[in-house]
DNA sequence: GAACATGGTGTCATTACATCA
DNA sequence: AGTGATGTAATGACACCATGT
């Protein structure tokens, strides 16, 4: 697996576990979530109507207007159903194909255009063409989650291993240190030698003792380069 | 230029239906 | 045939931005 690719995705990810209220199940109301609307997420990271139709959008009023007029005037859509039913349309591979094939090139229907000239394509109202988009953003986003999700587990264990080395490390440090004969002990005074985690060269100047930088491990660096 | 209304687009949570094991 | 799990189309609420008045 190749992990280069997740510094953005792995960044973006913090910022979203941050301990912002995120869901509040209960209440419908919207959380203030600043910015979350814009699509400023990473792609790491990992939102969807005839002459009724032009100028429609997911604006509450708007979309209640549009789907008014659908229902008085739509009855060509149920050919699988009711008038006003919940009928759900299954959309045919070749629909989903095109779907896929416009969202490959943009996950968004910036302009009216596109979804009017999609939908007339697909012989679909523009307004699926709308929710199909939200939908599959939403399903990208998904999926993006679950692989950060694997990502940063795979940190972790990475992570508690070199723990587990370093800490044995210390161990045996302490083993032989104590195993050493007293007189060198006393010739060398640990106090006088400190190694740079980063080059790890060995720093004997004991009028200048080197203070350690804030070293923090990564663990897919292929190299410290901290000195 | 500030205030407000309106329209367009986005996210998010949820619902409801279709399909499959 | 009945059923639970899963996938996904659709809905509603709300935020933000642009534009017109």
């Amino acid at each position: 697996m190749d992990f280069q690719g997740f510094a953005d995705t792995k960044l973006a990810l913090e910022l979203r576990l941050s301990p912002t209220p995120s869901i509040n199940p209960t209440n419908h109301t919207k959380k203030p979530n600043p910015g979350s609307d814009r699509p400023h997420e990473p792609s790491l990271t990992l939102a969807l109507s005839g002459d009724s139709c032009v100028g429609s959008s997911l604006s509450s009023a708007s979309v209640k207007r549009e789907r008014a007029v659908e229902n008085t005037s739509g009855e060509e859509e149920d050919e699988d159903g009711g008038v006003n039913g919940k009928k759900k349309l299954r959309l045919t591979k070749a629909q989903s194909g095109l779907l896929e094939e416009a969202f490959k090139h943009h996950t968004s229907l910036n302009p009216q255009k596109q979804k009017q000239e999609l939908a007339r394509d697909l012989k679909l109202r523009p307004r699926q063409v709308e929710v199909w988009f939200q939908n599959r953003r939403a399903r990208t986003k998904l999926k993006q989650t679950e692989v950060d999700c694997e990502y940063l587990k795979k940190c972790r264990k990475i992570l508690a291993d070199e723990n587990k080395r370093l800490r044995q490390e210390i161990q045996e440090l302490k083993v032989q240190k104590v195993s050493q004969p007293k007189y060198m002990q006393q010739q060398l005074p640990a106090a006088t030698l400190t190694m740079c985690p980063s080059c790890e060269q060995i720093i004997g100047d004991t009028k200048t003792p080197f203070t350690p930088k804030p070293y923090f491990f990564n663990p897919f660096a292929s190299s410290s380069a901290a000195c």
